[in-house]
RNA sequence: UGGGGCGUGGCCAAGCGGUAAGGCGCGGGACUUUGGAUCCCGUAUUCGGAGGUUCGAAUCCUCCCGCCCCAACCA
């Protein structure tokens, strides 16, 4: 039945704005027309934040059957670079996105936007203001008293456009002007106070390059590039709220065909706890070399994301996940991390490696011979595979594996006491053989021939644990990341993410032994050590030498390992 | 002391006058010869607070409290 309604069955909203939008669409207004934007300022890497804003206007483009245009808010020359641009046309594509060839600029518009600024100065809804940026804020007035009038406030239109037509001709430094708006120096909204349209910026821009040495502002340009596009609803975040009276001054006041105009519509952007998302303290970060790049995987970007091993597919259930509503909130890191889980339970391959091996030598299994035992690859998923594990007489285990005094309900190894090797035998602990200072360097196991993984007759013991035949073992590189940033949650007064660090997020080098099999992996594998986590093999592994990063860290929870057996 | 928003369990979030969905987390149990997997069960007498309207309020009204955003020639 469901399927007989066909996919052109607008689905129930789920949100806030999809009902907004279900509304207009049921009323017709813009004809029925959906059209979205996703409209980043190319001035830094797509961050996990990002994705929420994508996820949103892509999502409500494809819900409503309309379109979503990607377009770089480039109006600000000193901060954009093409490798941004690059960037975010990458990732929003990973994230599984497609805008065809509704890619724009806010920059491909400045000619209009121009021609516009000029018809407002002819209008008498425009002037250029000569004052200091310093008397521009003085004369603004404070949250409580109201602005007063710049005394250029009435100049006579032909001043106006004398003086904004040299603004373009390049005839004043930076600072000697800018162009307002006329609204109403006594607004309530300090946004409506004459708010600055353009302002004179000799600087190089990454696609204009020395065309332009004024560049309007976002307010001016971020309404007008929507109107051009035929944007209907446009989605930003919540502290655009106070400027939406002066987006819709400025699209009510520049010539336009289509009616209804585009409508603002602002949601609560996304904050993580522990993470760092201000685009200013991730640009710190690559620049003192705090991490290798926009693309390290502790980065809450996507590129880093990515390289962390997490699939779009996560990222956008996790979007789905959280839900868009206005309340401000912070979202645990325990829910990315669970929904990541769960996705990469589904596709991370099993493999067995030991990050603290301990030498285990079994006394009674034969010199020199090598038995290969199967296993599987995802015990969900049969068309993972199998594969072969050889076994052998000295093998590496876990040292968290071993306890000399264990506590009451640990399954694990102890003297005297059984486990199962995963997909192999049943062995005993015999004897611990310890080196001058205590520590355990070997232990000699006796082993169960009969209890082969799939022989009759086999055995039940409590634990089943992890190991690697010696012989055969492959070093690993893993690097060791966990928590993505801070210690504590992003609204947590007078942290410095610079220098608060979690210890536990640098970037730990450690050797493990691995199956030979996993030499063979390719970039981007995902794996899943027990109780160790997921891994992902790294984008700088070389044949031979895999080169894991850890993806998501399980619960370190000790006690609970112990009480499960 | 201005303007604009927001307040439902630890974190999100449904709910739109008819008697508190769901997810994460947490607690407990089952199962398992590899999964901290999976599966069950439990987890708000109450919706920022106080009044009021109503047979009935998280939902409507009033007042109060708290939090966020806005005084860039940033976005």
């Amino acid at each position: 039945m469901d399927s007989a309604a066909g996919p052109s069955t607008t689905p129930a909203p789920t949100d806030f704005i999809r009902e907004i939008v279900a509304e207009d669409q049921r009323t017709g207004k813009h004809g029925g027309r959906v059209h979205t934007r996703f409209p980043p300022e190319p001035n830094g890497y797509l961050h996990i934040g990002h994705a929420k804003a994508i996820c949103l206007s892509f999502g409500v483009a494809r819900d409503f059957n309309g379109l979503c245009n990607l377009r770089f808010d480039d109006t600000n020359p000193t901060k954009e670079d093409v490798e941004y641009v690059e960037s975010i046309q990458e990732d929003v594509r990973w994230l599984g996105f497609d805008w065809d060839d509704r890619m724009f600029y806010a920059s491909d518009y400045f000619d209009r936007m121009y021609e516009y600024a000029e018809r407002l100065i002819r209008d008498g809804k425009a002037y250029v203001d000569s004052l200091s940026a310093d008397d521009i804020r003085a004369y603004r007035g404070t949250l409580t008293e109201p602005g007063k009038n710049s005394p250029h406030r009435d100049r006579s239109i032909d001043e106006n456009l004398d003086l904004f037509r040299r603004m373009k001709a390049g005839e004043f430094p930076d600072g000697a002007h800018v162009l307002r708006a006329k609204i109403d120096m006594a607004s309530g909204n300090i946004n409506m106070r004459d708010p600055t349209l353009y302002r004179i910026r000799h600087a190089v821009h990454h696609r204009t390059g020395d065309a332009w040495p004024i560049y309007p502002t976002y307010d001016y340009a971020h309404p007008i590039s929507d109107a051009i596009e035929g944007i209907t609803h446009s989605l930003c975040t919540l502290e655009f709220e106070g400027h939406r009276p002066l987006y819709d001054w400025v699209v009510g006041n520049i010539p336009h065909e289509g009616t209804p105009l585009p409508q603002q519509i602002e949601f609560a952007r996304l904050n993580l706890n522990y993470t760092v998302m201000s685009k200013r303290k991730l640009l710190q970060l690559v620049e003192q070399k705090l991490v290798s790049g926009w693309d390290d995987p502790r980065m809450p970007t996507i590129a880093g994301l990515r390289r962390r091993g997490y699939t779009p597919e996560a990222i956008r259930d996790f979007c789905t996940r959280i839900g868009v509503a206005k309340k401000e909130n912070v979202i645990e890191m325990a829910l990315l991390e669970a929904i990541v889980r769960e996705d990469l339970n589904k596709r991370a391959q099993r493999a067995m490696a030991v990050l603290h091996p301990v030498k285990v030598v079994i006394e009674n299994y034969p010199e020199g011979r090598v038995e290969h035992v199967d296993a599987d690859n995802n015990p969900e998923d049969e068309s993972m595979g199998r594969r072969e594990v050889p076994f052998s007489r000295e093998i590496y285990i876990e040292r968290d594996d071993f306890m000399e005094n264990p506590p009451k309900k640990f399954f694990r190894l102890s003297p005297g006491s059984e486990v199962r090797l995963r997909r192999a035998y049943i062995i005993k602990c015999e004897r611990v053989i310890k080196d001058e200072t205590g520590t355990i360097v070997e232990l000699r196991c006796s082993c169960d021939l009969e209890s082969l993984t799939g022989e009759t007759a086999s055995r039940r013991v409590k634990g089943t644990i992890h190991w690697v035949s010696a012989a055969h073992a492959l070093s690993a590189e893993v690097r060791l990341y966990d928590r993505l940033f801070q210690s504590e949650d992003p609204g947590a007064a007078g942290r410095d993410p610079l220098t608060d660090l979690n210890p536990e997020s640098l970037h730990v080098l450690t050797e493990c032994k691995v199956e030979p099999m996993l030499s063979s992996c390719a970039a981007g594998t995902r794996l899943q050590f027990e109780r160790t986590g997921y891994f992902v093999v790294d984008a700088d592994s070389r044949p031979g030498q895999p080169v894991f990063n850890r993806t998501v860290t399980l619960k370190d929870s000790w006690q609970r390992i112990v009480a499960r057996g």
